[in-house]
DNA sequence: CGGTTGAATGTAACCGGTTGCGGAACCGGT
DNA sequence: ACCGGTTCCGCAACCGGTTACATTCAACCG
């Protein structure tokens, strides 16, 4: 009953069963101002007796559009990019898009080289590559219409959590509370985001207190254990964390070491890790991953749809759209 | 340079510098043995210098298989399923397959008919849907090759962890170490290997010990620090946890509340936990994940391969496939 | 040396849609 | 009755491969 390739019913069936020709059925049902009323009517008819899907492949064959978006990130297990992934996915799917994943970091040749076997079957990119070198991007990008996702580089479409900006306000409010010490558990060695993030805290912090940098670390529960030592070292009284994945990490290692907190020390997280926590006073700082993934996806299929649109028009690009999402602060 | 459909030599192209015909040219390529080796040689020259690659949409459209297999994942965000989905994301791209992502619960009608719609444009799916109805998931295979990912059916190939019985002796083995309380966090509501795996505990205790089962609880670190209260309430010595992301949790509300880990109440987690912890006597539970999702993709992939082989030969269905993957149990 | 055979290659149909182009039918206007 | 202009539809080519079948030719046989 479903030998492949079998039992499905083909646009000429349609065609057949409603007395027009391939053509017209097709366009009954891909172009419906252009037929007539009654025409398609009875082809859409025909086409629901038979439950007729149109085959995606054979459409992809004829338009030159596979209906495939690669979305590349380093790994799947942080957990940052599953709501970047979910998002996109979404949004792929009311378009009427698959969405493939790749895992790559983009660091050997290898890499690479499937990235560009792959650009053969897909028709555009996601790239969350945080620690990608930007040529590597660019040719990626040169490749097939391609969004970054946390990550800026001149010339190409991207999506950013503006969390720098945040992490940002949040070491000022810190100092204003009275920290004079200040400790940031940094992110990943090499990523953008991270550098982004220190950079916007040292800003925010001048001369005002004291930051110390441990790290890097990676964005797992884990690293909160590595780093608690560290941050008790260094006599801060509050802890801005680049992932909050860490935070937990963090305080447990802090709590059973006596540091309570947040007490003896403020740790940064996010809104579900507070609220279970239900101590007050702990800051977090929330990206909401599923958005990035979703802009980033509407903003590609957008460049999709330009593409296709115009075609052989003069110059025009596709205008350059750099987005930032607001990223919120906010104090249990 | 890279309008979409152009640039990219085709077959032809390649029949024509190599003075061959196209079919030639596809044979040479595909199916080496069939042709004289001087012209597969220079028709592989002569695709090397073009730098022909074969549009996997006409060969999908040519031969009915598309390439592409979905993953069906309740949701991405769990992260328990992460390394599932690498797993089989490797397996898949070793196979030249493409993986793509279907985000759904299969509890609603929406659902099943993304499902569907999806069943047309895959050529098979890998299920990892853990609170789905029988039945449902009986009629997704019924609409392509599957094989389900950590749940059994008679009669659907599958692949799962074999969880339920080192839960089954992790509770032997506190039993016999003396505890005679022992609470069990259990998983989401209605998840089938929540369902083996308590199960097997209560087997394991027998009328040994006293089995306290709280929950159901969502796999993440939150969990744990709603169920704290629970368990300690109960007076348990000993917890064994459904999801190792729980026990983090749960371990520092515990610690909060002045219950030491293990010295007070032992918690289950796994290696990477009980490693960063440090403290000995941590047991812990530690399923593959990648393996899980490697070894469900070769199963698939090879139930395509046999299809493709026989096709229209009598009877002789592949044969049922239900692996289970050994769990190892150990003590920090 | 004619005939059989098998390897190597070419021809053309096919997969299932989309689309440019032209023809038929019908419109109102003169 | 004739004509330009629409509207609607069908023919056939095309997307880029695969493959059944026909064809060619050289080797091998009695």
């Amino acid at each position: 009953m479903d030998r492949t390739g079998n039992g499905m019913s083909t646009l000429s069936d349609v065609a057949d069963l409603a007395g027009v020709s391939k053509a017209t059925a097709s366009r009954a049902l891909s172009r419906p101002e252009l037929v007539a009323v009654d025409t398609r009517e009875r082809v859409v008819q025909a086409a629901a007796t038979l439950d007729f899907a149109p085959s995606r492949v054979a459409q992809a064959l004829a338009n030159g559009k596979t209906g495939l978006i690669a979305i590349v990130v380093p790994n799947l297990t942080n957990s940052f990019f599953a709501p970047i992934i979910e998002g996109a996915q979404e949004a792929a799917e009311q378009a009427g898009y698959q969405l493939t994943i790749a895992v790559r970091t983009l660091d050997a040749d290898a890499d690479a080289a499937a990235i560009e076997r792959l650009s053969h079957q897909v028709d555009g990119f996601l790239m969350t590559a945080p620690h990608a070198e930007e040529p590597v991007l660019r040719s990626v990008s040169a490749l097939a219409p391609t969004v970054l996702v946390e990550r800026e580089i001149d010339g190409i479409p991207s999506v950013i959590a503006d969390a720098a900006t945040t992490f940002g306000r949040l070491a000022t409010e810190l100092v204003d509370a009275g920290h004079r010490n200040i400790a940031y558990v940094g992110g990943p060695d090499g990523s953008w985001p991270d550098r982004r993030r220190t950079e916007a805290i040292r800003a925010a912090i001048g001369d005002r207190a004291t930051l110390t940098v441990v790290g890097p670390y990676p964005p797992v529960a884990e690293s909160g254990f590595t780093a608690a030592p560290e941050v008790i070292a260094c006599g801060a009284t509050a802890t801005i964390v680049y992932a909050s994945a860490v935070s937990l990490g963090l305080m447990l290692a802090l709590e059973a070491r006596g540091v309570r907190t947040p007490q003896d020390m403020v740790v940064s997280g996010d809104a579900r890790m507070a609220k279970s926590i239900g101590t007050p006073g702990i800051p977090s700082i929330d990206v909401d991953g599923a958005e990035l993934g979703r802009t980033a996806m509407t903003l590609l299929l957008g460049a999709l749809a330009a593409r296709g649109r115009r075609d052989a028009s003069a110059a025009s690009h596709a205008p350059l759209v750099q987005t930032r999402i607001a990223v919120p602060l906010h104090w249990s």
